[in-house]
DNA sequence: CGCTGTGTTGATTTTTTTCAATCCCCGTGG
DNA sequence: CCACGGGGATTGAAAAAAATCAACACAGCG
């Protein structure tokens, strides 16, 4: 469905054509004809599911050279979105079919992009069964500043690193992802405060002061563990 | 990590050797070397994954054709082991890969494989993030329907079929995969009971009296709906 | 500079969990 | 064949967590 890195496949994205999306800008609709693959250039975008009666689960967020397009039948079963500005390449999803097809190490990267994926999923999984309000937002706190060190190239385990977080997302984006309600991610955030892990600054953006405090709280082992290594 | 179809790959398990399993019993123990892959002959598994102070998010439940031991790393991350009595095909791990590497056929049906797991985890963390205790009770009951009707070979969307439904797994099996105490599942169940959608036969066992008003609580376009063919 | 919409905070209600006390299915052994 | 014992399951009461309803704050924008 989505997120990647440096893969062979993605060269079909090399001299593809460019569209630029303004924040909020809806790149895919769920249950559009599955037509096209994209990879992020720049921005932040967010992969969602929806539901029936206007609920929706974001199932992740995406950053420069994440793929998204990826679908089992003719079309997607999920919604992809701007979150702040963003460029993305685009190229028919048939031109990477036929790339998959023709070259084994191009699909076995593909397959194993899907992996990364899937083992997203079940942490996300494992976090809205079982973790708390609380543990969940320090999990997905420390989720973004892992992402951010992974697109900036800088090591996951340096805890002095990437303290300032920008949270581009709105509250309510924030909420259906962590499955809460936009209030409760506002106490929590408040709560967090008031125990000193974080300091919040402007509504966008907040200072970690507690790493290792919140990977406590989040039940390390998960994002930006230093035991814990991508791919 | 699990479940497929009669998928080209699968005559990996042809000949192989048989493994019987007693309820209970552990399969795959999470964080061993990936070195062998499964396929279910007969009973029922299930996969989790084990956080660090005991709890565990079940993830999916496995029947006869599924397939379990997908993994992106050299080790397994989930923990999978017998509901009921099973028998379990098994294979080296790297004979899977060699018959991927060599049949292009085979690749593409396994990751069409993979897609599926994929769909249905996210089918999972909209279940946890957004829907209420009954809610997600609710879509319990038709998964658990719909994959016996499809075990059965039988049509999905009849809904006179399969009424009666065996529930082999615990309560706090339930309560895992659906993020609740297993308290909560006792009551929801004696609540669909309350509100006629169900009769409680033994433990293990019940009689689905209304599967259009589970359907309409659940929030249709899910598990077992006309609407949603497998594959 | 006021408007608008997101975000925060407070009070209250609802949902789910926790703690605790039986219940009862089921296998065992008499 | 039936009584017995044990462990999962159910139910109840109380506590905790999160959602809901409501008021207000505040940033960004016309």
């Amino acid at each position: 469905m989505n997120e990647a890195a440096d893969d062979a496949f993605l060269d079909v994205f090399a001299r593809a054509p460019r569209r630029a999306l303004a924040p909020g800008e809806v790149l895919i609709h769920a249950g559009d004809a599955a037509t096209q693959v994209f990879n992020i250039d720049t921005g932040m975008l967010m992969v969602s599911r929806p539901g029936l009666d206007g609920r929706r689960q974001v199932l992740s967020f995406l950053f420069p050279d994440n793929f998204v397009g990826l679908t089992a039948s003719g079309r997607y079963s999920f919604t992809v979105e701007a979150v702040t500005g963003a460029t993305v390449a685009v190229a028919p999803r048939a031109a990477l079919e036929r790339r998959l097809a023709r070259d084994p190490a191009a699909e076995r990267a593909f397959l194993a992009m899907t992996y990364r994926v899937l083992e997203n999923l079940v942490d996300l999984a494992f976090s809205l069964g079982q973790r708390s309000a609380r543990e969940r937002l320090a999990v997905f706190l420390l989720y973004l500043r892992h992402r951010y060190l992974l697109s900036a190239g800088l090591p996951v385990d340096d805890d002095a690193a990437m303290r300032r977080l920008e949270i581009p997302m709105s509250r309510q984006d924030i909420a259906d992802f962590l499955g809460l309600k936009k209030e409760t991610v506002s106490r929590g955030l408040a709560e967090l405060e008031r125990a000193g892990l974080l300091r919040r600054d402007r509504r966008h953006a907040l200072q970690l002061l507690d790493i290792e405090g919140l990977r406590r709280l989040a039940g390390v082992l998960d994002f930006a563990s230093p035991a814990r290594r991508p791919g």
